[in-house]
DNA sequence: TTTGTTTGTGAGATTGAGTCTCAATATCAA
DNA sequence: TTGATATTGAGACTCAATCTCACAAACAAA
C-alpha cells in the first residue's frame, strides 16, 4: 500500500518531521494483522534491533491514529489497543468475557443505521467503535 | 426503583454480604444522572460524612457493573467512567474531540441491527456500546 | 448468647501504563 | 554553512487503580 507517501504528506501537513524513527514504526505497525499494544510493539522494535524509545513509540501511536492507519480500540480499559486499519474493511468487536476471545464482524446495514443517527444529531463522524460484551457461542455450550 | 432488594438478592446469591458501605454506595450512585467517575463518587461520599474508602469504592463499582446497575464507559482511555443504567432507556453516545461534549442518542433500529449480527454468529450480548468521536455540530461551525 | 469461620474494610504501600523533562541530536530552509 | 525548529532517548514522574494485611463486621451452628 501508499502508506509511506500518504505518512509523509500528513506529517508535512502539520508541520512534523518524517523521521526515521516514525518511519520504522509506520512501516512495524502495517506489518500488523492483529490487536496489539504499545508496550509490545516496543518489545518487537527492540528485538528486530530498531532500538526505539519507549517515549517515541507512545508519541507516535497517537499521530499515526490521527491520520487514520490506526484505529484505537476500546476492550480492555487498562491499557489502550491498537489495530491497523488502513485500506481494510471497517469491522466491530464481539468480546467474551470468559475466554477472551474477540470476534471481527461486519455490517452494512449496521453502519448505515449508525450513520442515519449521527446526521440526525447533526454530529460530524470521524471515526466510531461498536464493542459487544458477552459470551462466545463454545463458552455458552461449556456452562451447561 | 427496588434497587436495594434487587442489589440485596445479587449479593446473596454470589456469597457476598450486604455492607453499609456497599449499599451507601448503590445509594448515592442511583442519584446519579450523568456520567462519573470512581475518585469523584469517592470524594462525593466523603463530603457527605459518609467516609467509605478509596479502596471500597473502587471495589464496589465492579460490583455494580456486574449486577446491571451501572455501565461502563469507553471515551477517555485514562479513567474509567460510569453512568447508572437500571430501568433506564439504553442509549449510546456522540463525542465531540473539541469541546468534549458528549451527547447521548438512542436508535432502536442501530440496536436491532446489532442484535442480528450478534445473533449471526451466535454471541450472546451482555451489554454493547457505541461510540462514535467527531464533532459537534457547533464546533463544525466555529471552525469555518 | 458464644464460638468459630468467612468475608469486608481502611490506611497506606505498590503497581504500571503512560507522560514529561531536558540536554543532545536531527531536520530543514535559507 | 548556519540558525531556527522539531525530535529523540533515558530516566524521572504521574496518578488511577490495585494490593496488603491487621482489624472489624457478618453469619451459621450450637
Ligand atoms: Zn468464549
Ligand atoms: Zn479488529
Ligand atoms: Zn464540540
Ligand atoms: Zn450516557
Amino acid at each position: 500500500m501508499n502508506t509511506v507517501p500518504v505518512f509523509k504528506t500528513y506529517l508535512m501537513n502539520n508541520g512534523l518531521r518524517p523521521t526515521s524513527e516514525r518511519m520504522a514504526i509506520l512501516s512495524e505497525v502495517s506489518k500488523k494483522n492483529s490487536h496489539f499494544e504499545a508496550d509490545e510493539l516496543y518489545l518487537e522494535l527492540r528485538k528486530k534491533n530498531k532500538s526505539i524509545s519507549r517515549a517515541s513509540v507512545y508519541r507516535t501511536l497517537p499521530i499515526l491514529v490521527d491520520c487514520g492507519f490506526l484505529r484505537e480500540l476500546a476492550f480492555d480499559k487498562k491499557r489502550k489497543h491498537y489495530e491497523f486499519n488502513y485500506g481494510l474493511d471497517h469491522h466491530e468487536h464481539l468480546v467474551c468475557k470468559r475466554c477472551g476471545k474477540i470476534i471481527e464482524f461486519q455490517s452494512e446495514s449496521l453502519e448505515l443505521e449508525l450513520e442515519k443517527a449521527i446526521k440526525k444529531h447533526g454530529f460530524t463522524q470521524e471515526t466510531h467503535c461498536v464493542e459487544v460484551i458477552g459470551y462466545c457461542k463454545k463458552c455458552i455450550e461449556k456452562d451447561k
